[in-house]
DNA sequence: AAAAATCTGTTGTAAAAACAACAAAAACAA
DNA sequence: TTGTTTTTGTTGTTTTTACAACAGATTTTT
């Protein structure tokens, strides 16, 4: 079951086959779509970062989750729910790959573009699915501590060590497990002090066994 | 965009024509799997419900989420990230189509079934997707306060009218927002009190118009 | 029909987290 | 390189939340 897939290696055949599909470019900060007004496509992030986002009635803005390189996003993977806009917005600039849902099958029988795309999709939105599902699994965590600990004992299988960088700053880690910054920090000073990690900037090292022990 | 298929309409076709795949039951409490030891097989609850748990050193579980009819589930949509088994566990007696990954696209090419199922997986998957979505958006709310409006006011739009039963029991939704119960009832209570939201066991009224500015 | 288990509801207390206000360091842009 | 913005880091205060301990109602099991 690989799921290695990278839809960079074949968008070189779109320019030559498809003439349905295109790639657009997003400066920093554009808004690349939403997901209230119904645009019937999907999309791919080909290159940068961006984000889901909604904004309250204070323009406070929460971000629902950051989106990566190969990412699939589009209001299809979304209930309509709220009356409040969902946007996605670049983080960094960004390539995105722009798929009418409608054109999704029935392009020219002869578009390799289509046919590699179709083949690879599932895998594509498997991984989605499983990023959703690490994040969820990690907001089932109570206490910041438990965020914490989930988050970086899985940076360490990942990494297949226990001297590891946190890839995001840790503004960014805040949102991402939903907990205030200084509250995190705090908790990050715990554990320091507790002897189970230690830590320097971004570089973490995990000094315990189990960390999920820890919990 | 329809999303409304029933796994349940084709499965009499599966005792028919297809002789890889099989119809598991399962009694309350039974597991019906783990995600750690790779079993590859994708899974569809056809009746009753599960949860997807982890239980810590304690033995403490923890639901990271709820399993309903026509939910599809198995490894393929986690990573493995840690050392500590995820169970699917059996909420009440349920059915289950085991599917094994392997035989998902070269069954017999006259198997009904199978060409029915692939034809609607990608649906099966999009529909949980968006189910796991929702429950993220969710989460990204700091407060108790912030969870239940986001989930009443969904609630209200799904069935079209400020007044509506919350569907699982209260212990259920507090579970499922990551909060303590007797903190999240307390916070029912202060809603009533400042005359948002008017209850009385699981029934609801809605009393503002806009839940998501009261955040 | 009785017993057991689960669920709703409440209260007080302890613990945790959010919020606010800064300062220094680092990264980025003009 | 200089100014601007973002990031890391710390500390106090206030608010929120979890935890513990109940009791009555409801549902499920035997």
């Amino acid at each position: 079951m690989k799921r290695n897939f990278d839809v960079n290696h074949f968008v070189e055949e779109l320019s030559k086959n498809c003439a349905i599909t295109e790639i657009k470019k997003f400066k920093k900060d554009e808004i690349i779509t939403t997901y209230l007004i119904r645009r019937n496509q999907m999309f791919i992030l080909l290159k940068g970062e961006a984000y889901l986002a909604r904004y309250d009635s204070e323009g406070n803005r929460r971000i629902i989750y950051y989106l990566k390189k190969n990412d699939v996003f589009g209001e299809a993977f979304y209930k309509i729910h709220t009356n409040r806009e969902l946007f996605v917005v670049a983080k960094k600039d960004c390539e995105v790959l722009m798929l009418p849902y409608e054109t999704l099958e029935n392009c020219n029988k002869d578009c390799m573009f289509h046919i590699t795309l179709l083949k690879n999709l599932p895998d594509l939105i498997l991984n989605r699915v499983a990023d959703i599902n690490y994040r969820t699994e990690l907001l089932t965590n109570k206490s910041i501590k438990g965020k914490l600990l989930s988050y970086l004992n899985n940076l360490a299988i990942e990494n297949n060590s226990k001297k590891f960088e946190i890839p995001i700053s840790l503004s960014e880690l805040a949102d991402y497990l939903v907990v205030d910054r200084t509250a995190m920090m705090k908790q990050l000073k715990k554990l320091q002090d507790d002897k189970i990690i230690s830590k320097n900037k971004n570089k973490i090292t995990i000094l315990k066994d189990d960390l999920l022990n820890e919990v």
